[in-house]
RNA sequence: UGGGGAAUCGUUCAAUGGUAGGACACCGGACUCUGACUCCGUCAAUCAAGGUUCGAAUCCUUGUUCCCCAGCCA
């Protein structure tokens, strides 16, 4: 039977498209859009909806726009314009010469709501705010008519102008659709079509003191533009009737097919763009580009890459399931890339001297080091060895437990890609005990070689020369939220990882990093994929730890 | 409570009247100069109860649970 695969994905929307191809709607065209309104950065959820409107335009050889639906200046700004611009063709997609804004169609929209209210569809609702929510009814009790529901043609086409022209204050009037007060869907009940607000829009400026509502944007914008398929999430299921109601009234040669699918939810953030702004006002993060944010912008600067979110989004599927993905599937997305194309080095995040006692004092080695082990068209680096090296903190234990394979005293261990090396002494402060530096003896015969004896060394740690490593900053990130599903807490906050960034300055990098470019990621061996941060620069390097390397040892120990 | 949706391994997505399958997670093993990668294996699900049928996750009936809607937000 049909198989899911990343390739070749298969869901309901696709279904749907195929059955019309099949029935030649639309003369199989398929003509899909991305419609992020400009008041926030866009976050993985709308990388799904990307991911499915460009990737089904790129399927179907059809096409799909960028539209900025920016019908409530309130919080809308260019910088978010332009964030998204970025964001999305980061993500790997073009629209060509697609871009399209909602305010692009003011006029005619205006123009539309004339048409309504000549053929009696809409009318000037005077009613306060307060009034029209009373007037609406509840979930069981029908709606009450407003008092201004039967003005003339005449007298709306008069008011409306009039709203138009800034005659009335904000909240004086508004324009209602004509639908039915009594309908069993709210959204039917009268839902209003414009608003007077006196906000300054990015775009318009003041040109406009009345804006369209979402329902009346929206749909005619779609129409206006030839989607064939109009795909959003599931809260939208309940405003396809009014949407219907609209485009028929209007266009009803030009109706796109509303389709609605689950947005997505990752576990262990949030990602409502209330919450998100809430993280970046109040500073609980650096801003909408903090690494531990779930926004594209963030998740760039933390060092995932497009191609593995791309990945994620295949994976996870498009269904109509309220959902909860799990995080590690994402990180296991960006596991699986980083590890075909990171290439490898060595870096000791906190470092513990060690003294090779019987290495010559003043000489250096510099050994062939394989940039990626699967890959030798990567090539190789020289990393140079003397006498004085750091190693991990962790990788030395005065008392090992069980199965612990790497130096503790009288033990060997492979130095990576160098020596096999054995414990001789320890020196510790005096007065606190701390451990200060270990020394060790090497085996000259084993560079490169296994143990001439034929013993086995099954430890392999890696190591900095200490003469030559390059001093570096490293930024270890863990989950946001120390619960699974934040974004179902109202309080949300009191919910934060208070771990979720920890700041590692003793860290020696191999030299070869020294001119790391910033936004490029490497694997440290044994430790994690990394990513230079833009904060590097003029002798300083920061690293972002992007995810940690599968652990199979801490498990163990915990076990133990 | 009226309306609109959804219920399948721990999580998620498939199976469109004919062997309930994949991915992630988990657990075990092989390999290993990364306790990584890779490979192999184990565990594990049809919301419930009836009905139709040779055969039901799928069709019918009745329930149950969860999500969305009473912004001049989108």
């Amino acid at each position: 039977m049909t198989q899911t695969t990343a390739s070749n994905p298969t869901d309901f929307i696709r279904d749907i498209i195929d059955q019309d191809i099949r029935t030649n709607k639309n003369a199989g065209r398929l003509a899909t859009r991305f419609p992020p309104e400009p008041n926030g950065y866009i976050h993985i959820g709308h990388a799904k909806s990307v991911c499915l409107n460009f990737g089904l335009a790129r399927q179907y050889q059809g096409t799909c726009n960028l539209r900025l639906d920016d019908t409530d200046p309130a919080g809308e700004s260019m910088e978010f314009v332009d964030s998204i611009i970025r964001d999305v063709h980061w993500l790997g997609f073009d629209w060509e010469d697609r871009l399209f804004y909602a305010s692009d169609y003011f006029e005619k929209l205006y123009l539309f709501a004339i048409e309504l209210i000549k053929s009696g569809n809409a009318y000037v609702c005077s009613l306060s705010p307060d009034e029209i929510r009373e007037h609406r009814g509840t979930f069981t009790e029908p709606g009450k008519e407003s008092p201004y529901r039967n003005r003339s043609v005449e007298e709306n086409l008069n008011l409306f102008e009039r709203m138009r022209a800034g005659e009335f204050e904000d909240g004086a009037h508004v324009l209602r659709a004509k639908i039915d007060m009594a309908a069993a869907n709210i959204v039917m009940r009268d839902p209003i079509l414009y608003r007077i607000k006196r906000e300054p829009h990015y775009r318009t400026e003041t040109k406009w003191v009345i804006y369209p509502m979402y329902d009346f944007a929206h749909c005619l914008s779609d129409a206006l533009e030839g989607i064939t398929h109009s795909i959003c999430t599931l809260e939208f299921e309940n405003n396809r009737p009014l949407y219907d109601w609209i485009v028929g009234k209007l266009i009803p040669a030009n109706r796109p097919k509303q389709i609605e699918f689950a947005r997505l939810s990752v576990s262990y953030t949030v990602l409502s763009k209330r919450r998100l702004i809430e993280l970046v006002q109040k500073g609980y993060v650096r801003g909408w580009d903090d690494p531990r944010m779930p926004t594209v912008t963030g998740m760039r600067r933390r060092g995932y890459t497009p191609e593995a979110i791309r990945k994620f989004c295949a994976q996870i599927g498009v269904a109509k399931n309220d959902n909860l993905i799990d995080v590690a599937l994402l990180e296991h997305c960006v596991r699986e890339d980083l590890n075909e194309r990171a290439p490898r080095v060595m870096g000791i995040l906190r470092p513990l001297r060690v003294v090779i006692d019987n290495y010559p004092e003043n000489q250096t080695e510099d050994f062939d080091c394989a940039n990626h082990p699967q890959r030798p068209e990567m090539g190789t680096r020289k990393v140079p060895f003397s006498r004085v090296l750091y190693i991990e903190r962790d990788d030395f234990m005065e008392d090992p437990p069980k199965k612990y394979n790497r130096l503790a005293p009288g033990r060997e261990v492979r130095l990576r890609n160098a020596y096999i090396i054995k414990f001789e002494s320890m020196v510790k402060d005096e007065q606190s005990g701390e451990l200060l530096e270990i020394h060790c003896t090497y085996d000259p015969q084993t560079r490169n070689a296994p143990p001439a004896d034929g013993r086995k060394v099954p430890g392999v740690i890696h190591w900095v020369s200490a003469g030559h490593g390059v001093p570096a900053e490293v930024r270890l990130y863990d989950r946001l939220f120390n619960i699974e599903d934040p974004g179902s807490e109202e309080d949300f906050i009191k919910y934060l990882n208070p771990d979720s960034l920890q700041t590692v300055m003793t860290c020696h990098v191999e030299q070869s990093l020294k001119n790391a470019e910033p936004g490029s990621q490497y694997q440290f061996e044994r430790l994690g994929y990394f990513c230079v941060d833009e904060d590097t620069g003029a002798g300083r390097l920061v690293f972002n730890r992007v995810v940690p390397l599968r652990d199979s040892w801490t498990k163990i120990a915990a076990g133990k």
